[in-house]
DNA sequence: ATAAAAGTTTTACGCGCGTAAAACTTTAGA
DNA sequence: TCTAAAGTTTTACGCGCGTAAAACTTTTAT
């Protein structure tokens, strides 16, 4: 850290003793040259703190060290989360994250891949929008592009997928729900953004059936990623129409059922599990926020560092040249007991 | 869109019959050729989509068209929401933004400070964690590095801050709660990581004080970013000792009220204005999940739109040569009325 | 001790673009 | 129509680093 600045590699490379070719063997992987050689170069770099120009360092490589992180709604706390976990794995492992949210818009998350595709990243972990992503931009940037899908899966795409299994969430709630309590019906987006819901769906309806219940699934109009809202105002129509046949409602996830709750708080419904409560109220997700809410929301949560862990390594795997097939992992989740269900 | 593949900028030019040197010029400024010739690059630019190696570009550059945008926690709603408002800020004027989160840690808000500089960016805009932050990074930071501060301020470093007027947020729903009922409490962090708080506090007292009502602090242990269950646990407290001289409670800012919110649930008290309630709830900040708490958290919001553009400008301003002697932007904020208090 | 292997130095080239200077061409103004 | 101003082309250099090849040095294994 002393005064005098140290401009390029060549000056640095001088006041280590180094020449300029093992420097820069020894920013790309500092594994790579002898160990009394690294620790020469790095007894310099406290003396000296320079950092490679990186425009000049990714300029030749074919393959940066750059890893784009994507994902559909970054105000949402639930990709934040996720975002911030595999940010974290990513600088671990040694590569460069750079973050982006295609704010709910199918045509911005083509302009992220326009944009990432000119950072020439060694791989991507994208999330996509799901229905409304633009499914041949995607197909040609995984083409170009190592590209690890989580969340929600589009095709085949990319090298693998990775994300939860939203049959086992819906499957393993909605039977706590039975044996609880009243079947639940099943409350939804009529055309939601994302292709997991349907396999929610589907999954309540297997449910039902296997337990022998009728399945009622209530779908509520809304566009955009306005979740919150869609299941406030659906749900004072659900409430008002009176469509209900039981007492228990299954949310397709946890930001539905956040609004349904402030839903039944203004129709004075008390919501919860106690004898004094009219109907039981269950989300999937997990989501940060569910745990704060009134009542404190039951729900079948993701396992974050597990779907974290595996997309980031097998994306690392992937880009150290380790080859292997298009794989979808489905990771299941933990059943979160609190006092709205 | 054709297939043959430009290489460079070199071949580029000849299949739009322009100059290298032009073309270079109409990338780094569109407006800076003549119609005739932005015509015809654009024309080929439609035919063969080549885009500049951003590599190449930024290397000789001294000054990059990056912006990095930096907030202490993305994964709070109300910093996701502002900066997705400043980078299509950054967006609409040309600026290519970057997105960062310190993760509400001051090691790592070093570190991405450092990231930066290597970026090599026309400015910044930064929003510092506050009281953790390592004031002397931020201010070599800002001695290399045009940045403009928001939300939080640190002495008088950078260009500029832009925030909101704290002063004026808790003076104005302080002053709404004592004209609908009874003065409130104020409900707070004991060590608070950010330097709006302790504003916040002070206006209160000088709220109280002018109001002729006699204050009460109450100020809660924890440490960290976790707000929402430092309130939930400091609301615990407070609710069980019985230290409540008031029935209004207005809270430093929303994420502590939820928290609030969740302890008067688990405590089986009755939060709003109706007769059936036990005690008012307040927050400060206008955050994105207010309107959806049970009930409805009534706050001050900050003017997201007001505060992105004023800095957004202020920063464009800079870069774009306009000196300007530091100045502290600080906008009002707007009551929400909701059922809470 | 000797050979083989691994790491280092020297030398040299090129990546794709910014940018400067001088000569040239087009446009705008009177 | 003429002139000045503005824009363009040509030529040329350099940024900071990756990377390759050949000669050299150090380490490891036999």
């Amino acid at each position: 850290m002393a005064g005098n600045k140290i401009r390029n590699m060549e000056e640095f490379a001088r006041v280590s003793g180094i020449s300029r070719p093992t420097v820069s063997k020894y920013f790309n992987d500092p594994d790579s040259v002898r160990s009394s050689t690294r620790a020469r170069i790095e007894a310099a770099l406290e003396l000296h703190d320079y950092r490679p120009n990186i425009y000049a360092m990714n300029q030749n490589r074919k393959l940066t060290k750059n890893v784009g992180v994507v994902v559909p709604l970054l105000s949402d706390p639930y990709f934040a989360e996720i975002a911030r976990n595999l940010e974290q794995r990513c600088i671990a492992a040694g590569y460069r994250p750079t973050l982006f949210s295609s704010h709910g818009d199918p045509a911005f998350e083509v302009e992220v891949l326009e944009t990432l595709r000119s950072l020439k990243p060694a791989g991507v972990l994208l999330a996509p929008l799901g229905r409304a992503s633009d499914r041949q931009a995607l197909e040609n940037f995984c083409r170009d592009v190592p590209t690890l899908i989580f969340d929600s899966s589009v095709d085949e795409i990319g090298l693998a997928f990775v994300g939860s299994d939203n049959f086992q969430f819906t499957a393993h709630i909605t039977d706590y729900l039975c044996r609880t309590g009243e079947p639940p019906c099943f409350f939804e987006m009529k055309t939601p953004a994302n292709p997991n819901a349907h396999r929610r769906r589907q999954s309540y309806l297997n449910a039902m059936e296997e337990f022998g219940h009728t399945p009622n699934v209530i779908s509520v109009e809304g566009e955009g990623w306005g979740f919150e809202e869609i299941g406030r105002l659906g749900g004072h129509e659900m409430l008002q129409d009176e469509r209900l046949s039981t007492n228990t409602i299954l949310c397709s996830n946890d930001r539905l059922a956040i609004g349904l709750l402030t839903a039944c708080y203004e129709k004075n419904i008390r919501v919860g599990r106690g004898e004094d409560c009219a109907i039981r109220i269950a989300g999937q997700d997990g989501h940060p926020h569910s745990r704060y809410t009134c009542p404190p929301l039951t729900t079948i949560s993701h396992n974050y560092d597990m779907v974290s862990q595996t997309a980031a390594e097998a994306l690392f795997a992937a880009i150290e040249g380790q080859v292997s097939p298009w794989k979808s992992t489905r990771l299941e989740g933990t059943l979160i007991l609190r006092d709205s269900a």
